[in-house]
DNA sequence: GATGAATGAGTATTCATTCAT
DNA sequence: CATGAATGAATACTCATTCAT
């Protein structure tokens, strides 16, 4: 007799949506963006394909918003806004922050880095970063996209202030990109890693801390 | 006029096979495996599309060829036949390898890191490492799995080797796992650099000797 | 908080009606029938789309109910039913009726003409005249077509009366013809005049006045 | 054993892209462009769907191609390009020509004023006229666009010249305003004439001639 | 009366693959 | 060996229409 109240519109909208997004995920993960259709996330969304669009304007829009959902998500890890400045236990703590959010979202990286190496996407998304990206246009994406580059001028100021301590040659720039390509070597490989908790999954942890830091 | 000789038959072949490759290694590599046509390739090696497959048998079999013939290629870098025993010295010429073929055949690896990235091709990739996959099937191709489980081996006893060294705790197989992590994140960053002689390519280089010989 | 009166209810429903027609004639007449969505019609009368099937049976219903009730509004400014009998100043105040008519509803005629431009609609439409078609199917609608054949006897009739002035060759019929030609060359021409009073619209009307009368 | 010869390639492609022009303007004349799927003109010319893209870009190419190929024969019906003067014999002649095309080429006419009634379209078609429409786009369909706007300065220059005769307050471009209304009329009355020779179709010539000669 | 989530058949378009020549 | 016309299944996307609320 009387239509839905909007609250429950709202609600049902909120939940689909989530849905959808879950769905699309897993199968772009899995199998790629491109080898994954429409259809196949419908069909396991056990939705019709016509509905996907009554959430999403396309496939792409589907992807960009996995990717700012999750983008968002990830950045409430690392509360990085109050000062800026990062103490050794700090830095710590980052380290094992980003070993925790690699576990918890290893299906979203899965995706992210398949996305990341599509020369064309890269692009788009680098620039994102600098605030004149296409791909993701919300305001707050840019905000993320900031996050990142907040993120990595504090490891920066890390790695300048640890200078002091070793001898003459020392480049702390240097030291810095040792750091990200290890943390990027270990992220490619925990994400791929099939038992949830590897043996040496925490040990490596340790280990790459006891050295940067 | 004059009918070529078998010989020369076979040579013109493996001539235009090589080139139909190396054209859609380019073009997988830039746009990506499922955005590059078949027609496109065509277009690209002057041929037309049905020559295409007097050649390979379907755009995977091209894709696995590729795959195949570059990583053959890349074994021979590696000679490692003579006993598998690593000196430090050979440990150092093998990094320095890495960094040579990563440099040399990057537009190769961008397009092997993506196609890893497939959970199905990963699968059938990782079997053929020891002997089962069925994407990869001539025995020539098998070898070559082989020949990566051969590297793991010599590097995992060079780490065994190492371990006299250091003090109680001291674990070779983390070492290794660190060094091969430390491996990865140095290939997918420099793969995707853009200018062909980053500032700290060989500085990166020369601390990963260090910090593992 | 009081009841609507049945009166009440009608009209308000009488009202919508006509919003919504509004409405999808604009649409129609300016993005064609095929491209204006019920999704677009329902957004600019600001309802939903469901009220909208509470008020048309269909698109198609739409169309027709558009074309049905401007047809008898238009019918009405060529008061006819009187005695059949068209006198040389009411063959004048005819063609002017025409070109008011075609001034206030040039959006209806755009869309009108795109309609009847469509072989299947065209014969629905012109058996309608003849009071067997299925598009228009409300006794109303047929009284309607017979409302133009009912002009078409009275212009005839005009014609054959003119008969007596020219010399021998001349066919009241031939004459009619052109009269009709010149009316649908002046109608297509002005419905799509963007300038509300072109220069010429009314001496062109004096002048087919004349050259008919 | 032998591939085609270019020859028999271009042959056949002439011979089919011809084929395919000429279901689709039947289809599109009798049911609208917006109403004929890719899929019927596909089935009406006993092809597949995948070749109609091999000859056309897409749906809309196929009915700009249809334009443009309608247009330029059309175009060589009036062969203006000797001096652009005309008398009043060869006006005799233009008319009698406009009269025969619309005769042969009715079912591209159905077509053609039904595409020129979306607004959208009318205005890329206009700006052709003028050397800036992007709908048609090469030099020919340019050329053949400047070829109305030439006939058109023909029919203003003739009806200039013929101003001497009158009394004072004749206006020419009245009169060709007339002119142009009562050819526009005729070409909308017989393209949907159902006999192909109606009865009063050669006196409406006639008496047109007559009347503005 | 009124809503909008949901459907499913339909649309234009792409592309790996086949095959007559 | 070589061509490219031809196919057909698949793809992303649209939209009139239904129906539970």
């Amino acid at each position: 007799m009387c239509p839905r109240t909007p609250q429950q519109v709202k609600e049902i909208r909120e939940e689909k949506r989530s849905l959808i997004m879950d769905v699309a995920l897993f199968l772009f993960a899995k199998n790629g963006y491109h080898a994954t259709s429409i259809s196949n996330i419908a069909k396991h969304a056990g939705i019709s394909k016509g509905l996907m669009y009554n959430y999403f304007e396309s496939k792409e829009d589907l992807l960009s918003s996995i990717i700012e959902k999750t983008v968002t998500e990830i950045s409430q890890y690392f509360d990085i806004n109050k000062d800026g400045y990062l103490t050794r236990d700090e830095f710590e703590f980052f380290i094992r922050q980003v070993a925790r959010v690699l576990n918890e979202k290893h299906t979203f990286f899965r995706l992210f880095f398949q996305v990341l190496m599509q020369a064309e996407v890269r692009e788009h998304f680098l620039n994102s970063f600098l605030g004149t990206g296409s791909l993701f246009k919300s305001a707050k994406e840019l905000r993320d996209g900031y996050f990142i580059s907040n993120i990595m001028k504090m490891l920066t100021d890390y790695f300048i202030r640890k200078k002091e301590k070793p001898g003459p040659g020392y480049d702390p720039y240097l030291d810095l990109n040792l750091f990200i390509i290890t943390l990027k070597g270990f992220a490619i490989t925990y994400i791929y890693m099939e038992e949830e908790n590897d043996e040496y999954f925490n040990k490596t942890i340790d280990h790459i801390i006891e050295q940067f830091k």
